[in-house]
DNA sequence: TTGAATAATGTAGGAGTCCTATGTAATCTG
DNA sequence: CAGATTACATAGGACTCCTACATTATTCAA
């Protein structure tokens, strides 16, 4: 019984949802790359790496972009042609290489960072919805990690050193085991730099720990 | 007092969820988008066309896919070759032209229709937190339009037959003047082809009184 | 009403993305 | 050690996307 015209399920609007935000996060892109002379596919890829002192894969960057193995290829080299990264060869593996940034790299992502319109667009948001939003994000995109269609996230929720709601204190629930310190729901990474992976076995575990450690949502 | 190491605020947390999101969404696009011979730029802007009996410009074309009007010229170019799409007149301005979907081009639309990984990430999802979800890109799509960023999408919100909380009915609390009848918050449209907009002034009324409506969100 | 702004597209030129298919080493496996 | 597999590069081609600029058409004002 549906009432206004197009009969579409609630996970269709929603998928429109988050491709008009893409759309926008897309311009952004687009603004932020031009100012440090590159493009948003290349900027890209020099965020990807920033901080990840072993550099990345080719393949890998293919994974995390998105894109095919050949056209991470084509990316690398138009980034290594402007010096903004550089390949090293792979310890014990002849074939492969790892990209890693280099200084001028680094200044490039880093001069790129903050104040975009997507995230003015979060801040009309009230603290709680806010909040509501990252889980409902973070609950995605494990479940798009889970189904192999994108890679692993360096996400606390399948990082070794995150306890889920190990504390009782109701504003601080978790635990990192990294920095030892308890931290707010607020705080979950999508992508933290001292993540560090484990089996699906204790990722799976973690998961239900920390679904069924939520509160139940509420009518909005 | 941040815990956990990269001290990012949480819009930026969010931000950095929606990229991987729309990584996986674009991933799936170019997947649809090949099984009718298309990528994705092109089926997008079948997509948009689809159900727009006026038809669009050029300039809102590029508009509604954040890109400059030449590229959006090329999209066209492309797509009128493959006969998807036509050009024709617009009534009373010489200069400008209407582009319109051909059968062929509906054909393909629709043949793409349905049954996405974001869809499924989605249902992965509670009801009461899709239901959250949805509001919350509302707003933010209603935020990232106001500013200019992104233009006019046709959402219950900023349609003149929208009437927020028309009924004491907590399940359809809204009711739509075009089909006059009540609806849920699940129901909101985010591009309903009925859409007729108002000016900003009403606008605003009605994003007032839609906002006020809203009960308060509670803790997650 | 004529001439300058303004507006809607199109064209040119160029960098770069993205694909598939294939080539070339290096590494693994039975 | 031969054959499979893996990591990456190359080749070729279709497009996307940009910035300038050119072409008409429309609007606005003097």
């Amino acid at each position: 019984m549906e009432t206004p015209k197009n009969p579409l399920s609630i996970d269709v609007r929603i998928r429109e949802g988050f491709s008009r935000i893409a759309t926008a996060m897309r311009i952004e892109e687009w603004k932020k790359a031009k100012e440090v002379g590159l493009n948003p596919t290349q900027l890209a890829v020099l965020a990807l790496l920033e901080g990840r002192k072993d550099g990345l894969n080719v393949k890998e960057i293919a994974a995390h972009l998105g894109v095919s193995q050949p056209s991470a290829t084509d990316s690398i080299a138009a980034l290594e042609k402007k010096e903004h990264l550089e390949k090293r060869a792979e310890q014990g593996d002849r074939r492969a290489v790892r990209v890693h940034l280099t200084s001028t790299g680094l200044a490039a992502v880093q001069r790129d960072a903050g104040g975009d319109l997507a995230e003015q667009a979060v801040g009309s948001l009230e603290e709680r919805e806010q909040e509501h939003l990252l889980l409902s994000l973070i609950k995605m995109i494990r479940h798009l990690q889970e189904s192999g269609a994108i890679p692993l996230q360096r996400m606390c929720v399948t990082c070794r050193y995150f306890a889920p709601f190990a504390h009782p204190d109701g504003e601080r629930p978790h635990h990192c085991h990294f920095v030892d310190a308890a931290f707010g729901q607020r705080e979950l990474r999508v992508d933290c730099r001292d993540h560090d992976e484990t089996d699906p076995p204790s990722r799976a575990a973690t998961w239900e720990a920390f679904q069924a450690g939520q509160p139940n949502l509420q009518a909005p």
